[in-house]
DNA sequence: ATGCCTAATGCAATTAGA
């Protein structure tokens, strides 16, 4: 089973890039963010003709996450993140398909620090992090995969000392990431691909894609019942080298039957 | 330090992204 996630970077002037990718690749399950729409907006027909069943937590202008299950009903079981009901940012969507629960995230981007946006990623953090201890209580196979707005390492970003005072690579938000994989959550890209230079963003400026001047940002966080199972994890880095695509690349796990 | 590019809104220029 594959399951894939990609910041797509607004759904209706990305639905031709979307629909190739899925008609080429065809992953069982894709955690999409930054659909920029209302639920009402999201081109449902186009991708239900693929063969996709669809749970979007949509919002206008900004933000809206979706997933989509081939061949497969996702039920769902939240839609936005627990723990603060005067949120109104639609960045998180979960769901059971196959056994598996799936936690689709948006995470915030934070930036400019310090101020309001970058308090509201660390609060956000916070509330993932409560979430995500109890999906792992749960004892069932979970994952959460997304946009997590994060270079955990130096590692992840091509020019590490330029990112230092970013909201994407500043100490308490790394912190916050380690914490987080520190409750027993495996980095499923990180896991295959160790030591390696490895991104999932690719900024529109200065030709960045063609200098491979990335960040590794896009996450797929694996709980040890998933973790036993996973065989592989790619992006799909050629997808970001297409006309008119979104500035983040497709990212995926491969998942042995469970 | 800032712009570089792109999308949404809405039809110009602003907000936001990372």
């Amino acid at each position: 089973m594959r399951i894939a996630t990609w910041n797509i970077n607004g759904i209706k002037a990305r639905l031709e890039i979307l629909v190739t990718w899925l008609a080429q690749e065809k992953p069982d399950i894709v955690c999409l963010q930054e659909i920029k729409t209302v639920d009402e907006g999201f081109p449902r027909a186009e991708i239900e003709a693929l063969g996709y069943n669809i749970e979007t937590h949509g919002q206008k202008s900004w933000n809206g996450v979706a997933i989509l299950a081939k061949g497969r009903d996702p039920v769902e079981t939240h839609r936005g993140l627990p723990g603060d009901p005067d949120d109104v940012q639609s960045r998180y969507i979960e769901a059971a398909i196959d056994g598996v629960l799936i936690g689709g995230l948006y995470l915030p981007n934070g930036n400019p620090r310090p101020g309001p946006k970058f308090d509201y990623k660390l609060r956000w953090f916070d509330r993932l992090i409560d979430h995500a201890a109890g999906l792992l209580a749960s004892g069932l196979p979970v994952m959460l995969a997304g946009d997590f707005n994060v270079m955990p390492t130096a590692l992840d970003v091509y020019k590490p000392e330029r990112w230092t005072e970013d909201a994407l690579f500043a100490p308490e938000v790394r912190a916050a990431f380690a914490r987080l994989l520190a409750q027993g959550w495996t980095d499923a890209l990180r896991t295959i691909h160790p030591g390696e230079t490895i991104y999932t963003f690719f900024d529109y400026f200065r030709n960045a894609y063609a200098r491979n001047a990335g960040l590794r940002i896009d996450h797929l966080l694996l709980s040890a019942p998933l973790a036993a199972r996973l065989v592989d994890a790619q992006v799909d880095a050629h997808v970001r080298g297409w006309e008119k695509t979104s500035d983040h690349a497709p990212t995926w796990v491969e998942l042995r039957d469970g």
